[in-house]
DNA sequence: CGTTGACTTGACGGAAGTCAAAAGGTGTGG
DNA sequence: CCACACCTTTTGACTTCCGTCAAGTCAACG
């Protein structure tokens, strides 16, 4: 199946239609990139609508002075904005990391989709939803976490997305990037980072090695990052009603995960 | 003029019956809000869209330690989130500060005008993208802005922002907010916030009483918050081309702003 | 006029940044 | 297969920005 769908089915259960659809969606122009290439630039229109198939992608917006903030990951299944075709211009540069497919869908073919009154339509929104609040979970890190929470909630949300669209093996999973990138992503320099990272390492956490994260006891590290996942909004595996969940303790730390 | 077709008008211009939808929409169910008065709260499900049509409204979340982070300034003009309702519950807080005058649409009123494509449909889209390249500018200046040029960006945006929607007194603008919440925002704690709008104070940048903030030297806060407009996406004030606006420099900073 | 809450100031500590160099990989070409 | 360049990771010493705690000022208000 593919990433799109799997990570959508979260949301909701799709028709016979609707997969297909979406496979189709998925088949569209696709094209790879490779490491560092930029998907898209800052200044550039973008015309069409991109999804991530295999491969990892980041935003990142660079200052004048030359730092670099990392903005988001985009994994399998990850849309750049549903509604981007309507911005003049883009505002920040996307950029593969590792080869990275693509699949580019015409904003006519989006709009057109985004009309039509459907259960897919609301999937759509419900990812666009999700990207924001991921970014403000993010920025709740940047604000109030210190860098061994912020690096171990990084993580666990990673592993989490990861295993929606079926991109993890067991516990761990591909990230090609160097430490300096994670550093940007976090906000942090590069040697701090390297050295949360051994923190995590020795706690025995984590594994950082050939380009893959490997989680070693996510409880300990969900504890660490002191991870809240109702802002992931996975309601098919936490049955109907978050709020209660929400008062209750984490539904989702009895799970599995 | 309401705020919020004040502020679409920047992204299209709209015609009269347009403008007319626009006018019943934050004329419908209207409701007041006492400071300190939750919108909405975490777990709830949102069933309708807010608009703000005077006053202010933050976003919050908060942690389980009791820190707070403040995501975003609701002013009039501003919506919460124009596809909230797909979700299932809320994962933080939308809080007035100050008497706040919002407007609440019912989900159906919404969804119907989001699947007639129109003009209006893509201008909403557009609010949408705003909020989420605030939200990113946000994390930018989290991630690599030292508090000076964080505060002083946060300042910057807002005065546009409420010139955009008419609500700015030439340089100065309603901030009823205790320097408790604005050091949430910028994520700092209320001490080192203090110290630095004495700094920015001391410099003539600015000058923050009765819960208004006034810019004294619009350019020099520009300056110091080595801010760059784009990501605000204010196509009509600018011509065309962002990409070449970009890069030969930043037109905005040539306007009276 | 005392109480309350927001703002201000000072002294101190600590988390993270900076700078620089060493160590460890990896790929290329001789 | 080694040598070399190059990049990434690691380490160490030092600095600084910001957090913490606590006391003090000030204005608003009953």
């Amino acid at each position: 199946m593919n990433p799109l769908t799997m990570k959508l089915e979260q949301f909701t259960s799709l028709a016979e239609d609707e997969r297909k659809w979406l496979d189709e969606f998925c088949s569209s122009s696709r094209r790879t990139f490779e490491p560092g290439q930029p998907i898209f630039e800052r200044g550039q229109r973008a015309t069409e609508v991109v999804v991530v198939l295999d491969g990892l992608a980041i935003r990142r917006k660079s200052l004048r002075d030359g730092r670099q903030q990392l903005l988001a990951f985009l994994i399998p299944g990850d849309l750049c904005d549903v509604e981007v075709f309507v911005l003049e211009a883009m505002d920040h540069d996307i950029v593969a990391v590792g080869e990275t497919v693509c699949a580019f869908v015409p904003a006519k073919v989006m709009e057109a989709q985004l009309h039509r009154s459907c259960n897919l339509t609301r999937a759509l929104w419900w990812s666009t939803m999700l990207d924001s609040a991921i970014l403000r979970e993010w920025l709740v890190g940047h604000g109030s976490r210190d860098a061994r929470a912020r690096v171990a909630h990084l993580f666990f949300e990673l592993l989490i997305r990861h295993r929606l669209v079926g991109r993890a093996q067991g516990d761990s999973f591909a990230l090609p990037l160097p430490q300096e990138a994670l550093a940007e992503a976090v906000g942090m320099t590069a040697v701090h980072l390297n050295r949360t990272l051994q923190e995590l390492r020795a706690d025995g956490l984590i594994r950082f090695e050939k380009k893959a994260l490997t989680v070693l006891d996510p409880a300990g590290l969900k504890a660490a990052a002191s991870f809240e996942s109702d802002y992931l909004h996975l309601k098919r595996t936490e049955g109907r009603n978050q709020a209660a969940s929400h008062r209750t303790g984490d539904l989702v730390s009895s799970s599995p995960i």
